[in-house]
DNA sequence: TTGAATTAAGCAAACGTTTGCGTGAATTTT
DNA sequence: AAAATTCACGCAAACGTTTGCTTAATTCAA
């Protein structure tokens, strides 16, 4: 398409230069006398000239690329990562080339596909929900191309990652019920197939167990995807319970949303009745009433941690990384679910 | 970073065949023998061979990649747009390069200095809150790589765009407050900078003059970024008023929200005080309470639209189609932020 | 049994850069 | 003034493909 793209063969031909020189005037080289670069930067300008930086990157072997797979961009924590990554990237001097899984392994697999035929410099991933196996990464390590996880990582895979703590977080918003005096805890669990809804579940149960309450299996409820209907399902199930608990840790916002407002149709009162903790921080967690209690899951500063880390090992020219894996901190963000009036439960 | 990457020579060398041969061989080129034919392609697949697509690129001049420019990712909207072009480009063999302009026109114009370099095939932009004019982007026009804006355009430049009818949305939700029998409607208004939010405000006022309804611009309150923050602002400004309104249309849901809350800690009902429309139809819209009326803008259809309408002009070979608008329809979603209790207001 | 057509492959240029090496000329050193 | 150094630039290969043009061998038609 490039219609009457301005070459540095052109640029030669007008100033009866060779492309050599050219090419090193417009790098500055300084073989190159400063009169003659002034001219060629001069005469580049006035044609038009920019560089095409598919030939460059073809010659020095570097593209600037990252790719980044991610199940989907329109997921709130998604498009908050994705964003820290290109904003990281572009101030680094690097493109990001976005592609989504759908949660299809099948996608995912020819998505990598495609990245290596596209000598992207380093390799994003967040897993999709039916990857359990990650062999179809494994041409990058033998091709040398960093690459790095955030978020859903396999546990099996040596690579870097990025990952929040899910389980201390799960403890930590389950430990805050405890606080407030809740003693029948429900859990709204994710895909258990994932890593990081199973370790919320497990952060849940340590907790539980720190506290010497007893895991009641009747009390957890597994979804597939955490979705706001599953959320609905899932509250809808616990209010059949006999006794019904008295706080609840929710693996996603979306579920504790729903959550809250099946419970409340209900004429339960939240907190006092059940006190509620999602997890994201999503935009809505503190906007909805009551306001939720909520883990802020730091997508923008995973995403901007994994591009760091993956620039850094792109540049790390000794290759001297083999993998490295980064923990970020949460913060548990206390609002109004679990807020307990006091005129609320007797403790 | 490519290790020891497997190229069509080394086949050529193994196989004692020259690399156009093989070249052709993995084409299936017809000219090539059935056998050597299977040949190539077993042992490129035994060592691992994959095409090197930046040479490919290179010398093709084909580079089946879409720069995206955006004011940023994690914005619902843009996310959902972003997810329509990537998977319509990704089915029809494109990918996507994305770039956020943070609003910011430097930006934006480095954005499209990079884009240049690059031979993408197409762009896809939604220009940012401080462009006010495109001259960054004829350079695309001269070199004949087609563009499409989508969302926020410029109505000066002439260029391929999807939008939807913010005018008659704005209209169709204004008339619908005056149909359940508002007569004092509110409007909080966007950047008037941007033509969508100037449409907007404009269908608002169409429909008031159609139901002989005069403007009062003490009930138009006018924001920079229908932040949730400036929405408070401005629903407090409108309890000030007084004589209140009871009907408001909000350029947004963010807005549309704050402007719920406020009004309840007032103890307003609503509907039946205020009934409110918002725009955007974004999740938190069905959960908020009340569920909140407001405009569907379709942002992965327009996403896909967008897309599918780039990729359209760069296979139209003959270059026959210039320039092209699409408007997409827009859809009032009813919901109980506009649904009158039978006590409410008397018409 | 020729000549023509077909088949299967190779040669080499091209895409636009970058870069190691070479080379005259100008400049400096001794 | 000769030798050494520096300066400013050119030559040509290379990155990995693709592709127009040849070519040699085979097959076919008459």
């Amino acid at each position: 398409m490039a219609g009457s793209r301005i070459t540095i063969k052109d640029l030669a031909e007008k100033m009866n230069l060779s492309v050599s020189t050219i090419s090193r005037a417009l790098h500055d080289h300084p073989s190159i006398g400063k009169s003659t670069t002034d001219e060629v930067k001069k005469l580049a300008k006035e044609l038009g000239y920019f560089p095409n930086s598919v030939a460059s990157n073809l010659r020095r072997n570097k593209t600037h690329t990252i790719g980044v797979i991610v199940p989907r961009i329109d997921i709130h924590f998604h498009s908050h990562a994705i964003s820290g990554i290109e904003d990281f990237a572009y101030k680094s001097g690097y493109n990001v080339t976005i592609f989504q899984s759908k949660d299809s392994l099948e996608r995912e697999i020819a998505i990598t596909e495609i990245l290596q035929t596209k000598m992207v410099e380093g390799v994003i991933a967040c897993l999709g929900l039916e990857t359990t196996n990650c062999n179809h990464f494994t041409k990058f390590k033998e091709l040398n191309v960093p690459l790095v996880f955030y978020d859903r990582v396999s546990k099996d895979f040596e690579a870097s990652k990025v990952v929040i703590d899910d389980f201390e977080a799960a403890y930590k918003a389950t430990a805050h019920l405890v606080s407030i005096g809740c003693k029948r805890i429900s859990h709204i669990a994710g895909n258990q197939k994932t890593d990081i809804f199973k370790l919320r579940l497990e952060g849940y149960k340590a907790a539980l167990n720190h506290y010497n309450i007893p895991v009641d299996e009747n009390l957890i409820q597994y979804t597939s995807e955490l979705s706001y209907e599953e959320g609905v399902i899932c509250a809808k199930n616990i209010l059949k319970l006999e006794v019904l608990p008295d706080g609840m840790f929710c693996a996603n916002d979306y579920t504790a949303i729903s959550a809250i407002q099946v419970f409340r149709k209900a004429n339960l009162n939240i907190p006092n009745d059940i006190a509620i903790v999602g997890f994201s921080n999503y935009p809505i967690s503190k906007v909805i009433e009551p306001t939720l209690t909520t883990i802020d899951d730091r997508a923008f500063e995973m995403g901007k941690a994994t591009a760091k880390l993956l620039i850094r090992q792109i540049e790390d020219t000794d290759h001297i990384i083999s993998s490295e894996t980064i923990v970020l901190k949460t913060d548990l963000i206390i609002r109004d679910s679990t807020n307990l009036k006091s005129s609320g439960r007797i403790l």
